[in-house]
DNA sequence: TGACATTGACCGACCGGTCGGTCATAATAT
DNA sequence: ATATTATGACCGACCGGTCGGTCAATGTCA
């Protein structure tokens, strides 16, 4: 019945890891599918084997990237008992990660401009809300964990839900910024001012 | 002797803001030097009169978009006296700016994947920076008035350069989030919680 | 005033090249 | 032999950019 088998989810995988890696260098428009072809060590043709178009590829890297973030965020945070300990790792870990590879950021970039320019023909928008909100259900678990054990003092659920997204749009700001601007300011000095306060004045812990 | 005079340098102004309305719908990429042609009502050779390549329209874009928001940022905030208003207002006004139209926000992301992804063809970045600065030290100005006034406390200048330099990383990253995540949130009230904090804890006033 | 010369703004057909996508053929395994 | 997988030559569309030529406006001179 069949001849060579081949995982076609794990090559689809593999495709895509690699076009991820160009699109995170070039961005997506200035990757070319014979670019992918060659960095993915196949011939052009037989992408399409596994994508019926680039604008396949394009989102199945973005989720593939997505999962990565997201399975990154929740990275054994468990361990970590203290809930303020617990808050400064995941910042610290989110700030490692994109800070050990500026691609990441550069990826975050383009996939923001595809979801705003694309919207109409990217068809995956709920898998990507659901990501943001997975980032943000862990900072609001962490939250809602230190309140619980009387270490953060919030009002309730929705004021952990308003600092969880605060706090994601300003990692993406800072990061942003940092780079743009040329790393002309201290990236660890402004996260700390930030986390200062919302440690003091939002969760009001007792320092 | 002559023939028909026309004022280059606004034509030229004339067709960047063309292209740069094509460019915060499109993107630069996808944007053809012809669509810009079209939608400048000229033909597509007559751009190159002004223009001697498209990164030049690119480059051109970007600074007319930079200074028209340079400039806006800083409408008439000298009519307002009290130090809180004052920031508050200067927030309105920026928030109102970037919400009045969605290509703002838009013409920015792409403007920053330029300068993550093309940093080598792209000449400007100095101009980029100083537009950076001079909309930071909008905000600057206003907490160093707070201060001298006795309303706001701060330890001296380089803490209010922290406090412009995260005000504008949250911003820009709070305006994205909120278009990436399909305004799932209301934008008005993540501001106000940022700013309550920002106003009781980093500047201390008196409420 | 009107015939003619001179100018530069304007244009779109055209260029070499690249793109996303297709397909006939080859290679490989059963 | 047959079914599956892999391939790169090939295609039409379109890209950024060029160029020879048109034309309206102006200047000149009778």
């Amino acid at each position: 019945m069949a001849a060579k088998i081949v995982d076609k989810e794990k090559r689809k995988k593999e495709i895509a890891h690699a076009a991820l890696e160009l699109f995170a260098e070039n961005g997506f428009e200035a990757t070319s599918v014979s670019q992918i072809a060659r960095a993915a060590g196949i011939g052009k043709g037989t992408v399409y084997e596994y994508f019926k178009s680039k604008d396949e590829i394009i989102a199945v890297s973005i989720m593939t990237w997505v999962e990565l973030m997201v399975s990154e965020a929740k990275s054994d945070i468990e361990s970590i008992d203290d809930p303020t300990e617990r808050l400064l790792f995941f910042i610290q870990t989110t700030m490692e990660s994109f800070m050990s590879d500026e691609r990441h950021i550069k990826t975050a970039i383009s996939i923001f401009q595809v979801l705003l320019t694309k919207m109409d023909i990217f068809t995956h928008h709920e898998a990507i809300y659901d990501a943001f909100s997975k980032m943000g259900q862990t900072i609001i678990d962490i939250v809602m964990d230190g309140h619980k054990r009387g270490v953060f003092h919030i009002q309730d659920e929705e004021e952990a839900r308003m600092i969880a997204i605060n706090l994601m749009a300003f990692l993406d700001g800072i990061f942003l910024h940092y780079l743009i601007t040329g790393k002309r300011f201290d990236l660890m000095e402004q996260v700390n001012h930030y986390m200062k306060y919302l440690l003091e004045a939002n969760l009001r812990v007792r320092m």
